[in-house]
DNA sequence: ATAGGGTTAG
Protein backbone atom coordinates (compact mmCIF):
# COMPACT_ATOMS: atom_id res chain seq x y z
CA UNK A 1 0.00 0.00 0.00
CA UNK A 2 3.14 2.67 0.43
CA UNK A 3 4.49 1.86 -2.87
CA UNK A 4 1.10 2.25 -4.46
CA UNK A 5 1.31 5.82 -2.47
CA UNK A 6 4.89 6.42 -3.22
CA UNK A 7 3.87 5.52 -7.19
CA UNK A 8 1.22 8.07 -6.82
CA UNK A 9 2.93 10.54 -5.05
CA UNK A 10 0.34 10.33 -2.62
CA UNK A 11 1.75 11.84 0.32
CA UNK A 12 -1.57 12.38 2.29
CA UNK A 13 -2.40 8.54 1.60
CA UNK A 14 1.25 8.02 3.20
CA UNK A 15 0.82 9.66 6.30
CA UNK A 16 -1.99 7.83 6.70
CA UNK A 17 0.27 4.64 6.39
CA UNK A 18 2.54 6.43 8.47
CA UNK A 19 -0.35 7.14 11.62
CA UNK A 20 -0.96 3.79 10.87
CA UNK A 21 2.54 2.37 12.10
CA UNK A 22 2.25 4.52 15.00
CA UNK A 23 -0.69 4.12 16.32
CA UNK A 24 -0.41 0.57 15.96
CA UNK A 25 3.81 0.05 17.19
CA UNK A 26 4.81 -1.27 14.08
CA UNK A 27 8.17 0.19 14.21
CA UNK A 28 9.89 -2.98 14.39
CA UNK A 29 8.78 -3.45 10.90
CA UNK A 30 11.17 -2.42 8.74
CA UNK A 31 10.14 -3.17 5.61
CA UNK A 32 6.98 -1.10 5.99
CA UNK A 33 9.16 1.68 7.60
CA UNK A 34 11.69 1.62 4.41
CA UNK A 35 9.17 2.02 1.91
CA UNK A 36 7.73 5.23 4.28
CA UNK A 37 10.94 6.34 4.15
CA UNK A 38 11.10 6.22 0.24
CA UNK A 39 7.83 7.88 0.12
CA UNK A 40 8.95 10.51 1.71
CA UNK A 41 11.73 11.21 0.17
CA UNK A 42 10.08 10.61 -3.18
CA UNK A 43 7.30 13.07 -2.30
CA UNK A 44 10.42 15.54 -1.22
CA UNK A 45 9.14 15.36 2.46
CA UNK A 46 12.90 14.59 4.24
CA UNK A 47 11.73 15.63 7.61
CA UNK A 48 9.50 13.31 7.39
CA UNK A 49 11.24 10.28 6.88
CA UNK A 50 13.91 11.01 9.28
CA UNK A 51 11.49 11.05 11.84
CA UNK A 52 10.08 7.81 10.97
CA UNK A 53 13.78 6.56 10.30
CA UNK A 54 14.87 7.83 13.72
CA UNK A 55 11.80 5.41 15.59
CA UNK A 56 12.90 2.38 14.15
CA UNK A 57 13.61 -0.40 16.01
CA UNK A 58 15.54 -2.41 13.38
CA UNK A 59 17.11 -0.15 10.47
CA UNK A 60 18.51 -2.43 8.28
CA UNK A 61 21.36 -1.29 5.51
CA UNK A 62 17.83 -0.59 3.33
CA UNK A 63 16.83 2.09 5.48
CA UNK A 64 20.06 3.81 5.61
CA UNK A 65 20.49 3.39 1.74
CA UNK A 66 17.04 4.75 1.19
CA UNK A 67 17.98 8.15 3.34
CA UNK A 68 20.89 8.46 1.26
CA UNK A 69 19.60 8.26 -2.36
CA UNK A 70 16.70 10.06 -0.77
CA UNK A 71 19.37 12.80 0.20
CA UNK A 72 20.82 12.54 -3.37
CA UNK A 73 17.69 12.98 -5.28
CA UNK A 74 16.61 15.96 -2.57
CA UNK A 75 19.71 17.73 -3.67
CA UNK A 76 20.86 17.68 -0.52
CA UNK A 77 24.66 16.20 -0.75
CA UNK A 78 25.73 17.42 2.59
CA UNK A 79 23.15 15.42 4.71
CA UNK A 80 23.78 11.86 2.38
CA UNK A 81 27.56 12.61 3.30
CA UNK A 82 26.55 12.56 7.01
CA UNK A 83 23.97 9.81 6.84
CA UNK A 84 27.16 7.44 4.36
CA UNK A 85 29.89 8.33 7.48
CA UNK A 86 27.25 7.54 9.94
CA UNK A 87 25.80 4.07 8.84
CA UNK A 88 27.65 1.16 10.52
CA UNK A 89 28.10 -1.51 7.53
CA UNK A 90 27.90 0.26 4.24
CA UNK A 91 27.15 -2.37 0.97
CA UNK A 92 27.85 -1.51 -2.69
CA UNK A 93 24.76 0.29 -3.03
CA UNK A 94 25.88 2.74 -0.44
CA UNK A 95 29.13 3.18 -2.36
CA UNK A 96 27.85 3.29 -5.80
CA UNK A 97 25.00 5.76 -4.60
CA UNK A 98 27.51 8.11 -3.29
CA UNK A 99 29.59 7.65 -6.47
CA UNK A 100 27.06 8.16 -8.42
CA UNK A 101 26.03 11.49 -6.26
CA UNK A 102 29.19 13.09 -6.65
CA UNK A 103 29.12 12.48 -10.60
CA UNK A 104 25.67 13.94 -10.45
CA UNK A 105 27.32 17.23 -8.72
CA UNK A 106 29.84 17.90 -11.14
CA UNK A 107 32.31 16.34 -8.54
CA UNK A 108 34.40 14.11 -10.74
CA UNK A 109 37.82 13.67 -9.32
CA UNK A 110 36.21 13.42 -5.91
CA UNK A 111 34.01 10.36 -7.09
CA UNK A 112 37.36 8.80 -8.67
CA UNK A 113 38.79 9.13 -5.28
CA UNK A 114 35.82 7.63 -3.63
CA UNK A 115 35.92 4.69 -5.66
CA UNK A 116 39.66 4.44 -4.69
CA UNK A 117 38.67 4.68 -1.18
CA UNK A 118 36.68 2.11 -1.78
CA UNK A 119 39.34 0.06 -3.15
CA UNK A 120 41.39 0.46 -0.68
CA UNK A 121 38.92 -0.48 1.68
CA UNK A 122 39.22 -4.05 -0.04
CA UNK A 123 35.12 -3.32 -0.94
CA UNK A 124 34.61 -5.63 -4.77
CA UNK A 125 33.06 -2.87 -7.05
CA UNK A 126 30.43 -3.91 -9.28
CA UNK A 127 29.00 -2.91 -12.74
CA UNK A 128 27.33 -0.39 -11.13
CA UNK A 129 30.03 1.23 -9.48
CA UNK A 130 32.05 1.26 -12.82
CA UNK A 131 29.51 2.59 -14.52
CA UNK A 132 29.86 5.97 -12.16
CA UNK A 133 33.73 5.93 -12.05
CA UNK A 134 33.52 5.46 -16.00
CA UNK A 135 31.09 8.52 -16.39
CA UNK A 136 33.14 10.60 -14.16
CA UNK A 137 36.58 9.56 -15.97
CA UNK A 138 35.15 11.00 -19.17
CA UNK A 139 34.08 13.99 -17.29
CA UNK A 140 37.88 14.68 -16.34
CA UNK A 141 38.92 13.55 -20.01
CA UNK A 142 41.69 11.59 -18.61
CA UNK A 143 42.34 8.69 -21.19
CA UNK A 144 45.14 7.01 -19.05
CA UNK A 145 42.50 6.02 -16.63
CA UNK A 146 39.98 5.30 -19.05
CA UNK A 147 41.79 2.63 -20.30
CA UNK A 148 42.49 1.83 -17.11
CA UNK A 149 39.51 1.49 -16.08
CA UNK A 150 38.44 -0.32 -19.54
CA UNK A 151 41.22 -3.10 -18.08
CA UNK A 152 40.05 -3.14 -14.74
CA UNK A 153 36.73 -4.32 -16.05
CA UNK A 154 37.97 -7.02 -18.03
CA UNK A 155 41.05 -7.85 -14.97
CA UNK A 156 38.01 -8.40 -12.45
CA UNK A 157 35.62 -10.04 -14.95
CA UNK A 158 32.80 -7.24 -14.30
CA UNK A 159 30.04 -8.31 -16.67
CA UNK A 160 29.20 -5.78 -19.22
CA UNK A 161 25.94 -4.86 -19.92
CA UNK A 162 24.65 -1.84 -21.71
CA UNK A 163 24.52 0.46 -19.38
CA UNK A 164 28.37 0.02 -18.55
CA UNK A 165 28.81 -0.62 -22.57
CA UNK A 166 27.41 2.93 -23.29
CA UNK A 167 28.86 4.51 -20.12
CA UNK A 168 32.47 2.94 -21.31
CA UNK A 169 31.45 4.39 -25.04
CA UNK A 170 30.41 7.19 -23.97
CA UNK A 171 33.87 7.68 -21.97
CA UNK A 172 35.95 7.25 -24.02
CA UNK A 173 34.20 9.70 -26.58
CA UNK A 174 34.93 12.13 -24.16
CA UNK A 175 38.51 11.39 -23.24
CA UNK A 176 39.56 11.55 -27.59
CA UNK A 177 39.38 8.06 -28.42
CA UNK A 178 36.61 7.40 -30.38
CA UNK A 179 38.42 4.49 -31.75
CA UNK A 180 38.24 2.76 -28.42
CA UNK A 181 34.93 4.03 -27.84
CA UNK A 182 33.95 2.38 -31.16
CA UNK A 183 35.87 -0.62 -30.45
CA UNK A 184 33.71 -1.08 -27.31
CA UNK A 185 30.66 0.10 -29.11
CA UNK A 186 31.45 -3.27 -31.70
CA UNK A 187 31.63 -5.78 -28.85
CA UNK A 188 28.73 -4.41 -27.31
CA UNK A 189 26.60 -7.55 -27.78
CA UNK A 190 23.17 -5.70 -27.79
CA UNK A 191 22.47 -2.09 -28.05
CA UNK A 192 19.49 -0.08 -27.94
CA UNK A 193 18.69 3.39 -29.01
CA UNK A 194 20.75 5.18 -26.15
CA UNK A 195 23.96 3.15 -26.95
CA UNK A 196 23.61 4.19 -30.41
CA UNK A 197 23.36 7.81 -29.38
CA UNK A 198 26.67 6.97 -27.45
CA UNK A 199 28.36 6.56 -30.54
CA UNK A 200 26.77 8.96 -32.49
CA UNK A 201 27.94 11.58 -29.72
CA UNK A 202 31.28 10.44 -30.20
CA UNK A 203 31.00 11.31 -33.50
CA UNK A 204 29.87 14.60 -32.78
CA UNK A 205 32.71 14.84 -30.43
CA UNK A 206 35.02 14.25 -33.26
CA UNK A 207 33.37 16.98 -35.46
CA UNK A 208 32.93 14.08 -37.90
CA UNK A 209 29.61 14.67 -38.97
CA UNK A 210 29.57 11.83 -41.90
CA UNK A 211 30.14 9.70 -39.89
CA UNK A 212 27.53 10.08 -37.60
CA UNK A 213 25.33 9.50 -40.30
CA UNK A 214 26.44 7.03 -41.41
CA UNK A 215 25.74 5.79 -38.29
CA UNK A 216 22.35 6.28 -37.67
CA UNK A 217 21.31 4.84 -41.05
CA UNK A 218 23.13 1.18 -39.76
CA UNK A 219 20.85 2.26 -36.63
CA UNK A 220 18.08 1.85 -38.57
CA UNK A 221 18.79 -0.78 -40.58
CA UNK A 222 19.33 -2.57 -37.60
CA UNK A 223 15.88 -1.86 -36.42
CA UNK A 224 16.21 0.41 -33.77
CA UNK A 225 13.54 2.76 -33.81
CA UNK A 226 15.33 6.46 -33.24
CA UNK A 227 14.02 8.99 -30.19
CA UNK A 228 14.42 12.55 -29.93
CA UNK A 229 17.36 12.24 -27.96
CA UNK A 230 19.11 10.80 -30.79
CA UNK A 231 18.09 12.95 -32.56
CA UNK A 232 19.93 15.37 -30.59
CA UNK A 233 23.55 14.13 -30.93
CA UNK A 234 23.09 13.81 -34.65
CA UNK A 235 22.57 17.36 -35.25
CA UNK A 236 24.87 18.37 -32.79
CA UNK A 237 27.34 15.85 -34.67
CA UNK A 238 25.78 17.38 -37.87
CA UNK A 239 26.45 21.73 -36.57
CA UNK A 240 29.89 20.56 -35.53
CA UNK A 241 31.03 19.50 -39.14
CA UNK A 242 28.97 22.32 -40.74
CA UNK A 243 26.91 19.98 -42.76
CA UNK A 244 23.58 22.22 -43.30
CA UNK A 245 22.23 20.65 -45.90
CA UNK A 246 21.81 17.30 -44.32
CA UNK A 247 21.04 19.25 -40.86
CA UNK A 248 18.05 20.35 -42.48
CA UNK A 249 16.94 17.24 -44.41
CA UNK A 250 17.68 15.33 -41.29
CA UNK A 251 15.63 18.07 -39.11
CA UNK A 252 12.45 17.74 -41.45
CA UNK A 253 12.71 13.53 -41.67
CA UNK A 254 12.11 13.61 -37.99
CA UNK A 255 8.65 14.68 -38.43
CA UNK A 256 7.95 13.58 -41.07
CA UNK A 257 9.38 9.92 -41.46
CA UNK A 258 9.43 9.07 -38.13
CA UNK A 259 6.76 10.83 -36.59
CA UNK A 260 8.28 12.49 -34.18
CA UNK A 261 7.90 16.28 -33.26
CA UNK A 262 10.62 18.61 -32.98
CA UNK A 263 11.30 19.80 -29.33
CA UNK A 264 12.96 22.71 -28.28
CA UNK A 265 16.30 20.74 -27.90
CA UNK A 266 15.94 20.53 -31.81
CA UNK A 267 15.30 23.79 -32.62
CA UNK A 268 17.96 24.89 -30.60
CA UNK A 269 20.79 22.13 -32.28
CA UNK A 270 19.82 23.77 -35.55
CA UNK A 271 19.74 27.39 -34.87
CA UNK A 272 23.16 26.37 -33.60
CA UNK A 273 23.71 24.55 -36.97
CA UNK A 274 22.75 27.15 -38.79
CA UNK A 275 24.60 29.98 -37.00
CA UNK A 276 27.67 28.89 -37.21
CA UNK A 277 27.69 28.43 -40.66
CA UNK A 278 26.56 32.22 -40.68
CA UNK A 279 22.90 31.89 -41.96
CA UNK A 280 21.86 34.27 -39.11
CA UNK A 281 18.53 35.51 -40.65
CA UNK A 282 17.78 31.82 -41.24
CA UNK A 283 18.29 31.04 -38.11
CA UNK A 284 16.49 33.77 -36.91
CA UNK A 285 13.39 32.93 -38.97
CA UNK A 286 13.37 29.14 -37.81
CA UNK A 287 13.27 30.62 -34.29
CA UNK A 288 10.21 32.81 -35.17
CA UNK A 289 8.37 29.30 -36.99
CA UNK A 290 8.71 27.70 -33.74
CA UNK A 291 5.74 26.41 -32.41
CA UNK A 292 6.64 26.80 -28.92
CA UNK A 293 8.12 29.81 -26.99
CA UNK A 294 12.20 29.72 -27.74
CA UNK A 295 13.89 29.69 -24.27
CA UNK A 296 17.12 31.43 -23.51
CA UNK A 297 19.45 28.68 -24.93
CA UNK A 298 17.97 29.06 -28.32
CA UNK A 299 18.51 32.67 -27.77
CA UNK A 300 22.22 32.37 -26.53
CA UNK A 301 23.11 30.45 -29.44
CA UNK A 302 22.06 32.72 -31.57
CA UNK A 303 24.19 35.42 -29.97
CA UNK A 304 26.84 33.37 -30.14
CA UNK A 305 26.75 33.05 -33.74
CA UNK A 306 26.00 36.98 -34.03
CA UNK A 307 28.99 37.21 -31.94
CA UNK A 308 31.51 34.81 -34.15
CA UNK A 309 30.00 36.43 -37.27
CA UNK A 310 29.47 39.83 -36.51
CA UNK A 311 25.99 41.03 -36.76
CA UNK A 312 25.31 43.80 -34.14
CA UNK A 313 21.72 43.94 -34.77
CA UNK A 314 20.59 40.02 -34.65
CA UNK A 315 22.58 40.64 -31.45
CA UNK A 316 20.98 42.84 -29.56
CA UNK A 317 17.40 41.34 -30.43
CA UNK A 318 18.16 38.08 -28.70
CA UNK A 319 19.89 39.78 -25.97
CA UNK A 320 16.62 41.56 -25.33
CA UNK A 321 15.24 38.36 -25.37
CA UNK A 322 17.01 36.69 -23.06
CA UNK A 323 16.98 39.44 -20.67
CA UNK A 324 13.28 39.12 -20.79
CA UNK A 325 13.47 35.47 -20.06
CA UNK A 326 16.00 35.69 -17.76
CA UNK A 327 17.01 38.94 -15.93
CA UNK A 328 19.66 37.04 -13.59
CA UNK A 329 22.23 35.59 -16.68
CA UNK A 330 24.26 38.69 -16.84
CA UNK A 331 26.79 36.63 -18.79
CA UNK A 332 24.63 37.20 -21.79
CA UNK A 333 24.41 41.17 -21.31
CA UNK A 334 28.44 40.56 -20.85
CA UNK A 335 28.49 39.16 -24.74
CA UNK A 336 26.27 41.99 -25.87
CA UNK A 337 28.64 44.30 -24.09
CA UNK A 338 31.44 42.79 -26.29
CA UNK A 339 29.69 42.89 -29.51
CA UNK A 340 29.16 46.44 -29.51
CA UNK A 341 32.18 47.01 -28.42
CA UNK A 342 33.69 45.19 -31.32
CA UNK A 343 31.30 47.27 -33.64
CA UNK A 344 32.55 50.23 -31.87
CA UNK A 345 29.11 50.97 -30.29
CA UNK A 346 30.34 52.83 -27.23
CA UNK A 347 27.02 54.51 -26.03
CA UNK A 348 25.57 50.96 -25.64
CA UNK A 349 28.29 49.47 -24.48
CA UNK A 350 28.65 52.19 -21.71
CA UNK A 351 24.30 51.11 -20.82
CA UNK A 352 24.66 47.52 -20.78
CA UNK A 353 28.08 47.67 -18.52
CA UNK A 354 25.77 50.36 -16.35
CA UNK A 355 23.04 47.58 -16.19
CA UNK A 356 25.77 44.77 -15.01
CA UNK A 357 26.59 47.16 -12.24
CA UNK A 358 23.59 47.52 -10.70
CA UNK A 359 23.18 43.65 -11.00
CA UNK A 360 26.44 42.21 -10.48
CA UNK A 361 28.13 39.78 -12.72
CA UNK A 362 28.14 36.49 -12.37
CA UNK A 363 29.45 33.43 -14.22
CA UNK A 364 30.06 29.42 -14.15
CA UNK A 365 33.91 29.65 -13.24
CA UNK A 366 35.95 27.67 -15.31
CA UNK A 367 37.70 24.79 -14.65
CA UNK A 368 40.23 22.44 -16.74
CA UNK A 369 41.81 19.28 -15.50
CA UNK A 370 44.74 17.59 -17.06
CA UNK A 371 45.96 13.96 -16.37
CA UNK A 372 50.09 13.41 -15.34
CA UNK A 373 51.78 9.86 -14.86
CA UNK A 374 47.85 8.66 -13.59
CA UNK A 375 47.52 11.90 -10.89
CA UNK A 376 44.51 13.74 -12.23
CA UNK A 377 45.02 17.81 -11.80
CA UNK A 378 42.36 20.33 -11.72
CA UNK A 379 43.01 23.96 -12.29
CA UNK A 380 40.33 26.77 -11.38
CA UNK A 381 40.32 30.09 -13.65
CA UNK A 382 42.34 32.45 -11.51
CA UNK A 383 43.08 30.00 -8.78
CA UNK A 384 46.33 31.82 -6.92
CA UNK A 385 46.10 29.37 -3.98
CA UNK A 386 47.24 26.00 -6.34
CA UNK A 387 49.94 24.43 -4.83
CA UNK A 388 51.22 23.88 -7.91
CA UNK A 389 50.85 27.53 -9.12
CA UNK A 390 55.27 28.27 -7.78
CA UNK A 391 56.12 26.36 -10.70
CA UNK A 392 53.54 27.51 -13.10
CA UNK A 393 53.64 30.93 -12.74
CA UNK A 394 56.78 31.50 -14.06
CA UNK A 395 56.11 28.86 -16.78
CA UNK A 396 53.38 31.34 -18.33
CA UNK A 397 55.67 33.62 -18.36
CA UNK A 398 58.08 31.90 -20.36
CA UNK A 399 55.54 30.76 -22.77
CA UNK A 400 54.12 34.29 -23.22
CA UNK A 401 57.05 36.02 -24.22
CA UNK A 402 57.59 32.84 -26.39
CA UNK A 403 54.58 33.26 -28.19
CA UNK A 404 54.38 37.27 -28.01
CA UNK A 405 57.52 36.95 -30.26
CA UNK A 406 55.88 34.96 -33.15
CA UNK A 407 53.03 37.52 -33.05
CA UNK A 408 50.55 36.24 -30.22
CA UNK A 409 47.76 39.42 -28.68
CA UNK A 410 46.22 38.73 -26.32
CA UNK A 411 42.40 39.07 -27.61
CA UNK A 412 40.70 41.25 -24.73
CA UNK A 413 37.00 41.11 -25.98
CA UNK A 414 35.68 38.15 -24.56
CA UNK A 415 37.14 39.36 -21.27
CA UNK A 416 33.90 39.39 -18.56
CA UNK A 417 34.96 42.05 -16.41
CA UNK A 418 34.52 45.52 -16.22
CA UNK A 419 38.14 45.62 -15.57
CA UNK A 420 40.72 47.77 -16.49
CA UNK A 421 43.09 46.91 -19.76
CA UNK A 422 45.88 45.40 -17.58
CA UNK A 423 43.76 43.49 -15.04
CA UNK A 424 42.06 42.07 -18.03
CA UNK A 425 44.94 40.42 -19.62
CA UNK A 426 45.83 39.45 -16.73
CA UNK A 427 42.23 37.26 -15.60
CA UNK A 428 43.08 36.05 -19.69
CA UNK A 429 46.38 34.70 -19.02
CA UNK A 430 45.10 32.76 -16.03
CA UNK A 431 41.97 30.63 -17.95
CA UNK A 432 42.10 27.36 -16.33
CA UNK A 433 43.02 25.54 -19.47
CA UNK A 434 46.27 27.90 -20.00
CA UNK A 435 47.60 27.10 -16.08
CA UNK A 436 46.80 23.32 -17.22
CA UNK A 437 48.84 23.55 -20.44
CA UNK A 438 51.58 25.35 -18.49
CA UNK A 439 51.38 22.93 -15.85
CA UNK A 440 51.09 19.88 -18.22
CA UNK A 441 54.22 21.29 -20.36
CA UNK A 442 56.44 21.38 -17.30
CA UNK A 443 55.57 18.15 -15.81
CA UNK A 444 55.62 15.93 -19.02
CA UNK A 445 58.82 15.19 -21.17
CA UNK A 446 59.89 16.77 -25.02
CA UNK A 447 57.11 16.17 -27.22
CA UNK A 448 54.57 14.03 -25.09
CA UNK A 449 51.05 15.40 -26.15
CA UNK A 450 49.09 17.57 -23.70
CA UNK A 451 45.14 16.72 -22.84
CA UNK A 452 43.31 18.63 -21.48
CA UNK A 453 39.27 18.70 -20.45
CA UNK A 454 37.68 22.19 -19.67
CA UNK A 455 34.20 22.53 -18.26
CA UNK A 456 33.18 25.53 -20.49
CA UNK A 457 33.62 26.10 -24.51
CA UNK A 458 37.24 27.22 -25.41
CA UNK A 459 37.28 30.91 -25.73
CA UNK A 460 39.12 32.63 -28.76
CA UNK A 461 42.25 33.67 -26.70
CA UNK A 462 42.41 30.18 -25.15
CA UNK A 463 42.27 28.71 -28.68
CA UNK A 464 45.05 30.88 -30.61
CA UNK A 465 47.42 30.76 -27.15
CA UNK A 466 46.91 26.39 -27.64
CA UNK A 467 47.51 26.90 -31.45
CA UNK A 468 50.41 28.96 -31.09
CA UNK A 469 51.66 26.56 -27.91
CA UNK A 470 51.77 23.46 -29.95
CA UNK A 471 53.74 25.18 -32.72
CA UNK A 472 56.23 26.72 -30.59
CA UNK A 473 56.75 23.56 -27.83
CA UNK A 474 56.25 21.01 -30.75
CA UNK A 475 53.73 19.37 -28.71
CA UNK A 476 50.01 17.89 -29.79
CA UNK A 477 47.68 19.95 -27.51
CA UNK A 478 44.35 18.34 -27.23
CA UNK A 479 41.00 20.37 -25.34
CA UNK A 480 38.02 18.80 -24.52
CA UNK A 481 35.64 21.30 -23.81
CA UNK A 482 31.68 21.20 -22.87
CA UNK A 483 31.55 20.83 -26.88
CA UNK A 484 33.66 19.00 -28.93
CA UNK A 485 37.79 18.13 -28.93
CA UNK A 486 40.10 20.75 -30.49
CA UNK A 487 43.00 18.88 -31.63
CA UNK A 488 46.07 21.84 -31.96
CA UNK A 489 48.89 20.51 -33.76
CA UNK A 490 51.61 22.92 -35.45
CA UNK A 491 49.96 25.79 -35.12
CA UNK A 492 46.48 24.66 -36.49
CA UNK A 493 43.24 22.76 -34.82
CA UNK A 494 41.40 19.93 -36.04
CA UNK A 495 38.08 22.08 -35.85
CA UNK A 496 39.46 24.45 -38.52
CA UNK A 497 38.24 27.36 -36.42
CA UNK A 498 34.44 26.51 -36.86
CA UNK A 499 33.45 25.82 -33.09
C1' DA B 1 10.71 -6.19 -2.15
C1' DT B 2 12.31 -1.80 0.14
C1' DA B 3 17.99 0.88 -1.90
C1' DG B 4 22.37 2.05 -6.66
C1' DG B 5 23.65 2.63 -13.22
C1' DG B 6 24.14 4.71 -19.56
C1' DT B 7 22.78 8.64 -24.14
C1' DT B 8 20.37 14.83 -24.71
C1' DA B 9 21.33 22.03 -27.98
C1' DG B 10 24.54 26.26 -25.26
Amino acid sequence: MVSACSELDDVSCGKWCHGYVLRNGLEGWDNVCNAIINMYMKCGKQEMACRIFDRMLNKTRVSWNSLIVGFVRNGDMESAWKIFTAMPDSDLVSWNTMIGALVQESMFKEAIELFRVMQSEGKTADKVTMVGVASACGYLGALDLAKWIHSYIKKKDIHSDMHLGTALVDMFARCGDPQSAMQVFNKMVKRDVSAWTAAIGAMAMDGNGTRAIELFDEMLQQGIKPDGVVFVALLTALSHGGLVEQGWHIFRSMKDIYGIAPQVVHYGCMVDLLGRAGLLSEALSLINSMPMEPNDVIWGSLLAACRVHKNVDIAACAAERISELDPERTGIHVLLSNIYASAGRWDDVAKVRLHLKEKGAHKMPGSSSTEINGKIFEFTTGDESHPEMTHIEPMLKEICCRLRDIGYVPDLTNVLLDVNEKEKEYLLSRHSEKLAIAFALISTGQGMPIRVAKNLRICFDCHSFAKLVSKSYSREIIVRDNNRFHFFQQGFCSCGDYW
